[in-house]
DNA sequence: GATGATGTATAGCCTATGCTATATTTAAAT
DNA sequence: ATTTAAATATAGCATAGGCTATACATCATC
């Protein structure tokens, strides 16, 4: 392999860091704004485990990157855009948890290493585990 | 599932973030020194993708929590306790590779999304890929 | 041994993600 | 309607990890 090889692969691994964050607020946006009604920042902050001022700035980004919408003082919302990635995001946690039981990962265990799993797999990655799961 | 549990996986990925960037660069200076006989940081970061700096900046963070050695203008070596990571490190990545080629995910890609996966398998699931491999 | 090329360190900058402390607004209670 | 409590925003700070530009040291070459 040559260095370029595996300096590109780095480099999307960190690329996949940084999106990582915006999918797991994204992603439990959606929860909350299901099981509540809304989503608040006081929510958002206790769910992810950070400071409320951490959560704001979060729900910044979210805004600037076209995901969320909110006003001062108000819920969160999310864009079209955000909810289409929420579902997406839902949809590939659900199959690598599935994919860790599958080959004989517990449960409790799949869940919390799928939490940081969930944002390397590639969309053929994704593929490949859904096949398994039905050939099985 | 509590607020508490979803926030303590949320941590739980957020520290393996923060270990990703060392895991990947003891293994990348166990590589080099085992093919080079020595770590430069020239190639420190050409293999990283990453500006020279970057890379000494880099060193300092491995030296600073004792996994790697170096005296200025020399090369980077590592600490018994580098080379440990390194190994366990490696390791880790070959399995994580293998269980992925076991579902069918393409050679290719495998190593693509092992190079951000790895970082978030614990030893649980680790042992429990090594199970499904032999069981195969 | 002087010189030029190469490698490394340092300075200074930026963004992202955390935090605490505090101001401000909204909502609730009296 | 006030007053108080709770939620949110803002200010200011820290660390990690990027970058470029530049100073400095080492190594070859002549
Ligand atoms: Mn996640
Ligand atoms: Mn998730
Ligand atoms: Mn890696
Ligand atoms: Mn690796």
């Amino acid at each position: 392999m040559t260095d370029v090889d595996q300096a590109d692969r780095f480099a999307r691994a960190r690329e996949a860091q940084s999106v990582a964050l915006i999918e797991d607020y994204v992603e439990m946006i959606g929860d909350l704004i299901a099981e509540l009604g809304e989503a608040r920042v006081a929510d958002i902050a206790e769910r992810m485990g950070v400071a409320q001022p951490t959560a704001t700035k979060a729900v910044s980004r979210l805004k600037r990157e076209g995901f969320a919408t909110s006003r001062p003082y108000r819920g969160v919302f999310l864009t079209e855009e955000g909810a289409a990635l929420a579902e997406r995001v839902r949809a590939r946690h659900r199959t690598v948890v599935a994919l860790l039981r599958a080959v004989g990962v517990p449960e409790e265990v799949a869940e919390l290493d799928a939490e940081g799993i969930e944002h390397h797999v590639s969309e053929q990655t994704l593929k490949a585990f859904e096949r398994f799961l039905q050939g099985k």
